[in-house]
DNA sequence: AATATGTATGAGAATATTACTATATTACAT
DNA sequence: ATGTAATATAGTAATATTCTCATACATATT
């Protein structure tokens, strides 16, 4: 991790911690981020591993773990000529943990949608 | 864009689940919501009263209380002219929890935002 | 050096979100 | 009914994200 060339040490405006919780928040919300990072909270997988179980083509799912690096959510190690994702912070599992409790109080108990949380979880 | 109500009894797709936390993530993805939202973890509030505390216009306000509404992060109710806002799921003050500790653990010690983190818990 | 493999980035149109302003809507009081 | 205060929504230009391909980059092998 290079140091940001260049960092100021002032006084935060009002609501700027927000912009980075905001940003962070926006990391995780897209679909493909979300199983990514589903993946991930199990260990570090290779771009060809994580391509392979989600079944989308190399740039897409490249494109979308940049998005998760600049935002800090993951870090990448190269192997050779493969690259290893991993969390940074595995309190990331714990946010997608609570994330799926919300889910589970929130929807009905009768939809599709709660059967596959319920599933979900078990697979744990 | 609206969104379609009426939910349907029918088989998930594969990644469905995750298209719905994506939004609820997106919900969150704003400055002004995660303000709101760290206001109403406190307790219920009226529109009028999360204006004056974020010193915002009335619209922009009602329009971002509006985009947790939809996603059913928080409910309205009626009290005479005005409406009170609360969180739907008390675990979303979880999950901003989990959020601020991920946060803590990212920012170096010495940046004014980590001070700014500090000083937000202890008031938390 | 040439090639193959794994990964990253670039450019374009398509789409979604935001900020801003104006206008509705609702409930209450006179 | 008219007025008023609180809240919600509409319209729209600006901005940001996403998707799809094509291509560039880096490392290892021959």
């Amino acid at each position: 991790m290079r140091a940001k060339r260049g960092r100021r040490e002032r006084p935060i405006a009002a609501g700027e911690l927000q912009v980075f919780k905001a940003q962070f928040f926006r990391a995780l919300a897209h679909p493909t981020r979300i199983r990514l990072l589903e993946i991930l909270v199990r260990g570090g997988r290779t771009v060809q591993e994580l391509q392979e179980k989600l079944g989308l083509d190399q740039p897409v799912v490249s494109q979308q773990l940049a998005v998760l690096r600049h935002q800090g959510v993951v870090s990448a190690q190269k192997e050779g000529v493969s690259v290893r994702y991993a969390l940074r912070d595995p309190l990331v599992g714990a946010l997608l943990d609570v994330a799926r409790r919300i889910f589970d109080n929130r929807l009905g108990t009768s939809t599709g949608l709660l059967r596959e949380l319920r599933r979900e979880r078990r697979r744990g």
